[in-house]
DNA sequence: ATGAAAGCGCTAACAG
DNA sequence: CTGTTAGCGCTTTCAT
C-alpha cells in the first residue's frame, strides 16, 4: 500500500501538498489538488490512521466498557454511541468487562497507551477508586449506571420515579400485594428503584412485607425464576399477587416460573419489567415494561464524551423514561 | 503522562534500554533494570501503543464485522473471539455493519488505514466482491457465513447435515407434516439448511408440500411471527404439524403466533429452531433446538486471523453441531 | 501556493 | 550489556 511519500513523487509535489489536500486545505491551487488527487487515486493511497495518530497524539477511538455484550439492554444503546461516534470521525472499541478487575484494568490500560481518546463507561460494577482516579487525567463519562460523588458526567434516567410509576400503575389496577425483584442494592440504581417502589406503596397506604423484597445476585434469567419460585412458596395469606422486576430478563425469569408452577399472567399474578428489551415483547404475555430512550442515551453519551475529549464544558443529563403497559398486567 | 525519553533521563539511561526492560529483553543487567523499573513506576509510564505501532506497522487490533449487535447468536461467539484475542494481545473493534453497504466501506477502510491488522467477518450480506478484493491485501478469515468460492479460510458447521438432523428428530417423534420456516436463500447457510430439510423428507418418503416453506426476508422476531400466520392459514388438511425454523428468533416468533392462535407446543405443532441462544431456554415451552458451538468458533477465528497476520499458512476449519432436545418437540 | 524539515513515541539495527 | 541513531507516516510550522 503506498504511502504520502510514493504518492508525492508521482504527482511531483511535496508530502506536505499531499497532506493539504487529504485535509482539504485551502491553500492548495486547483491545478496542483488535481495533479495530486489523480496520482491518489493511481496508487488507490489511503493515509495511515497510525502515522495521523500518533503526530496528533489523537486516536479517535472512542472505549465503550460494559459487563457484557449479551445484555440485551445494551444493545440500543451501543447503536446510539456508534451512529454517533462514527458521524463524529469515531469508532469505538467495545469492551466487555464481565465484572472482572483483571479485564478491567486492561481497558482502563488501552486509555492510558493512548489507544484510545475517551471512556463511556456503562458498567455499574466498576471499581469507583480506579475510575475516579482516572477520570482526572482522562475524558470520561458515565451512562445509565453512575457514581453519586463521583464528579464525572454522566446521562442517565430518573430511576426512582420510574419504578414509582411503574408500582403506581399495578396499584391503579388494583394490586395490593406487590413484591419487588430488585438486584443487588449495592448499585445505584438498585436503592433508587427501591425507594421508588416504598414511596407508591407509601402514597398508597399499602404495608410492605419485608418476604415481598427479594435481592437477586445476578441479572440473569435464572435469578429471576429463583426470586419468582421463592415468592411464590410463601404462604397463601403472604404470597404476592403483582411482582415488579427491575429488569426485564428478571422479569422473563419470573414470567417463566410462574407458568411452570401452572399459574398464569396476569390473571394470577401480574407483572412488570424494566428496560423494554426486545424480547420483553416476544414472550407471552408480552411484559409492560418500563422504556429507557436507550438509543438517545447512546448519542448523548457519545456527544458529551467527544465534548470532552476536544475540551469543552459539559452537563450531566437526566432523560425521561416512559411506561409500556402490555399484556402482562 | 511520561513518554519514554522522560524515563530513560529519570534512569540515567538511554530510550532503547527502556524500551528493551519494557520488552523484556533478556540482555539488561538486573541493576539497570531495577534502575529503570523504579523510574517506571515513579513516574507512572505506560507505553504509548500509538508510537509502537506506527514503528512495527501493526495495530494489534482485529475488525469483527457483524450485521446486528442486537442477534444473541453472535454473542457467543464474540466472547470467544475476545478472550482469544486479549490472551494474544490483540484487541478488537466490534463492526456492526446493519447490512448497510456504507457502513461496511467505512469499516473495510478501518484496515486500509492500518488501523486493523485484520478481519473476521460474520456478515452474510456483506460484499463478496470487495471481501475478495480486500483479501487480496489483507489477512481475513469468515466465520459462520461463508464464500464458497472466495477462497478465504473460514470456521463454520455443516449446515446441511444439522438441518438433517433437527428434521430427522421431527420425523422420529412420528412427524410427518414438517414446514420449514428458512431465510432468503440467496445466503448459503439458508440454501444447506433448506437442503438437510429435503433430505430427511425425502429419506423417510415424507412429500413435500411446496406451501410448507417459507422464506423470510429478515430473521427477526416478526418474520418468525408472519411465517407462522402463514403456515397456520393452510387448509386444515394441509396444515403442518411441526416447523423447523433455521433461527431460534425465528422459532420464537413463530412459538408466540401458535400460542396467540390458542394452539399449544409441542401439543399442536412441535417446533425445533437453530443457534441454542440464551432466550431459546426461556421461553414457555423451551426450544429444542441445534447447537454451534459458538464460543468455540469465535476461539478458533481469532487464532486463526492471528495465525493468518503472522504470516503463518491457515486451514478452513468445520466443527461439529449437536441437537438440543428440549420442550417444544 | 508550495516545500523543507522537525518531530510525535517507539523499536531495532548497529556499534562499541 | 548499553548507547546512538534511523525511521515508521503523518501534520504543521516556518520560509520562500
Amino acid at each position: 500500500m503506498a504511502n504520502i511519500q510514493e504518492v508525492a513523487k508521482k504527482a511531483g509535489v511535496s508530502v506536505a501538498t499531499v497532506s493539504r489536500v487529504f485535509n482539504n486545505s485551502n491553500t492548495v491551487a486547483k491545478k496542483t489538488r488535481l495533479k495530486v488527487e489523480q496520482a491518489i487515486n493511481e496508487l488507490n493511497y489511503e493515509p495511515s490512521v497510525l502515522g495521523r495518530n500518533l503526530r496528533n497524539s489523537e486516536s479517535r477511538l472512542l472505549l465503550v466498557l460494559i459487563p457484557s455484550i449479551s445484555n440485551p439492554f445494551y444493545t440500543e444503546i451501543i447503536n446510539g454511541i456508534e451512529d454517533t461516534a462514527i458521524n463524529l470521525g469515531y469508532n469505538i472499541l467495545l469492551c466487555e468487562t464481565d465484572s472482572n478487575p483483571h479485564r478491567e484494568s486492561i481497558y482502563f490500560n488501552l486509555i492510558r497507551n493512548r489507544l484510545a481518546d475517551g471512556i463511556i463507561s456503562m458498567d455499574p460494577s466498576v471499581n469507583k477508586i480506579k475510575l475516579v482516579e482516572l477520570a482526572s487525567q482522562y475524558p470520561i463519562v458515565q451512562c445509565s449506571e453512575f457514581d453519586e460523588d463521583a464528579n464525572i458526567s454522566y446521562v442517565t434516567i430518573n430511576n426512582e420515579l420510574a419504578a414509582y410509576h411503574a408500582v403506581k400503575h399495578l396499584i391503579k389496577i388494583g394490586q395490593k400485594k406487590i413484591a419487588l425483584i430488585n438486584y443487588d442494592e449495592k448499585y445505584l440504581f438498585a436503592r433508587e428503584r427501591r425507594r421508588g417502589y416504598v414511596k407508591a406503596m407509601k402514597e398508597f397506604d399499602l404495608t410492605i412485607d419485608p418476604d415481598w423484597v427479594y435481592n437477586t445476585e445476578d441479572l440473569d434469567f435464572e435469578d429471576g425464576k429463583r426470586a419468582m419460585r421463592v415468592l411464590l412458596d410463601l404462604p397463601e395469606s403472604k404470597r404476592p399477587t403483582a411482582v415488579f422486576a427491575v429488569s426485564d430478563i428478571l422479569a422473563i425469569g419470573a414470567l417463566k416460573e410462574i407458568n411452570i408452577s401452572g399459574l398464569q399472567v396476569p390473571r394470577d399474578v401480574a407483572l412488570v419489567g424494566f428496560d423494554k428489551i426486545a424480547f420483553s415483547n416476544m414472550t407471552h404475555p408480552t411484559l409492560t415494561t418500563v422504556s429507557q430512550p436507550m438509543y438517545k442515551m447512546g448519542c448523548l453519551s457519545a456527544n458529551m464524551i467527544i465534548n470532552k475529549i476536544k475540551g469543552k464544558q459539559v452537563e450531566s443529563i437526566i432523560l425521561d423514561h416512559e411506561l409500556v403497559i402490555r399484556e402482562s398486567t
